[in-house]
DNA sequence: CATGAATATCGACCTGTATCTATATTCCGA
DNA sequence: TCGGAATATAGATACAGGTCGATATTCATG
């Protein structure tokens, strides 16, 4: 059934949140979350709450490879280099972006499951 | 299409937040939102970014009428009942909540559409 | 190994907001 | 119309976090 479906990235889980728990996201509306979950989620959706994140992610998934480079994001928005590099961190950390260094630059990717755990604790 | 449904609540519109309007709301991923666009979605997914936010929609949703008496929730939250009008309004002119008195007590529920919204642009 | 480009970290500043107490407002019943 | 319960507002405080300039780190290249 759709309330217990399983969880990859661990919202619900006391895990660092960039990588796999193997877990459940009990939905905002048909289940009792305990404070955990509710902090847990709350901080998620923290992280997109910002502008300038939801333009990164625009950004990112407007590219046909599903990934830019960090300086590319730099040059497009209209923040200082160190302030999206916070961002891209904290995003990283929210489980929502992949990252991998090759070479001199770092490319940043959408974690679409995490995208879609959001939409199901919504559900 | 999935990308153009109508809008019923005004995520990307400039209008008071908790009336509705007649627009589209881009998603995130498959379209290029606008700064203003960016700025009213981020505003929407911060109200969501607490816990105590979280909390009380997963107790209205928890009863049976789906609608809850603002000092029902008083009682059931660690905070002042200050607090919890404060988060209660603040959800309300985002357009998650409804809110009618009845009397002495004020009754509010969850604009599911509104979620609902919220859940496109993450798709 | 030195240089420069890309990225991350640090420290400071400042705004936004969650929270409280105190008080105002609104409504119903006696 | 008066008193009390429910709710909202006001004002103050404290903390979180977005932003920046300065600096450190990492990497490819000559």
């Amino acid at each position: 059934m759709e309330a217990n479906i399983a969880c990859q990235s661990g919202i619900c889980q006391d895990h660092p949140m960039n990588q796999p728990a193997p877990c459940c996201c009990p939905p905002l509306l048909t289940a009792r979350l305990t404070s955990d979950e509710l902090t847990r989620i709350a901080s998620i959706f923290r992280v997109l709450g910002e502008p300038a994140r939801l333009q990164l992610l625009n950004l990112i998934a407007a590219q046909p490879q599903q990934e830019v480079r960090a300086c590319e994001l730099v040059e497009t928005l209209a923040l200082s280099q160190p302030t999206v590099s916070h961002h891209l961190k904290v995003m990283y950390e929210a489980g929502l972006l992949t990252k991998e260094r090759r070479g001199t630059w770092i490319y940043y990717g959408i974690v679409t499951d995490r995208l879609a755990e959001l939409r199901s604790v919504l559900a």
